[in-house]
DNA sequence: ATCCCGAGGG
DNA sequence: CCCTCTGGAT
């Protein structure tokens, strides 16, 4: 299956737009319930206004609000980024951590969020158990598992630690385009022969034709 | 109506 | 374990 999904999505990649860790790390808390193209529509505005953690940390919380606001969850991902901005002042030196226990203490920053920033801008392996890499792993039988956490050390156990990272990049695209959480694409699907979820979704390839998402999201 | 690369709190 | 936070796209 790992092998299919490769050739599927050969340039899979992080979709959020970022320069620097703490670009990354700000664009993935934006991220959470919100396409990366709406994330990636208001980071331009809010990076030019803000550069540093001291600069977030000490921002105005309405004007920050406004900026972000489209992206859902306003309030919550602001208080999220000041808290985290104030953070990295207070116990990294203004620095974003390269280590997933440092970054995970940061506020608004879990598991998946840490795993992001550490996978696509520290090149440190990271398997990033989101939505859909938690759907498509029970689908595909490779755990039965449903915590999170559990699941990442399950998959961590199958899969080279080289391609932790670049594995996620499959999972989310495939759920992304095909394996949806409701209607997935199975008609049409290249994982289909192999896949004990095969079924679950509509297997007639006109009508599955019209299920995968593509363009708008990529 | 349902979903989007979640995290924190009860 | 559950709930809440939130707007936009389809």
């Amino acid at each position: 299956m790992t092998r299919i999904l490769a050739e599927t999505y050969p340039d899979a990649h992080c979709e959020l737009d970022f320069g620097t860790p703490l670009e990354l790390l700000v664009a993935t808390i934006l991220s959470a319930q919100c396409t990366d193209k709406r994330v990636n529509l208001v980071t331009p505005v809010l990076f030019a206004k803000y550069r540093t953690p001291a600069d977030y940390a000490g921002a105005d919380r309405a004007e920050l609000e406004e900026i972000i606001r489209s992206t859902g969850f306003f309030r919550a991902k602001t208080n999220s980024i000041m808290g985290m901005a104030q953070a990295l002042c207070d116990r990294y030196g203004g620095e974003v951590p390269g280590k997933l226990k440092d970054l995970v203490t940061l506020p608004g920053v879990g598991r998946k969020t840490a795993n992001v920033v550490l996978g696509n801008a520290f090149d440190v392996p990271g398997i990033t158990v989101d939505t859909h890499f938690q759907r498509l792993t029970r689908r595909f039988g490779w755990t039965t598992e449903v915590d999170p956490v559990k699941i990442e050390h399950a998959v961590g156990d199958l899969i080279p630690k080289s391609e932790w990272t670049q594995m996620s990049h499959y999972m989310i695209w495939h759920g992304r385009r095909i394996c949806h959480a409701r209607r997935p694409a199975c008609g049409v699907c290249p994982l289909a022969s192999l896949c004990p979820a095969y079924g679950e979704g509509p297997t007639d390839p006109a009508q599955a034709a019209k299920l995968v998402r593509s363009g708008p999201f990529s």
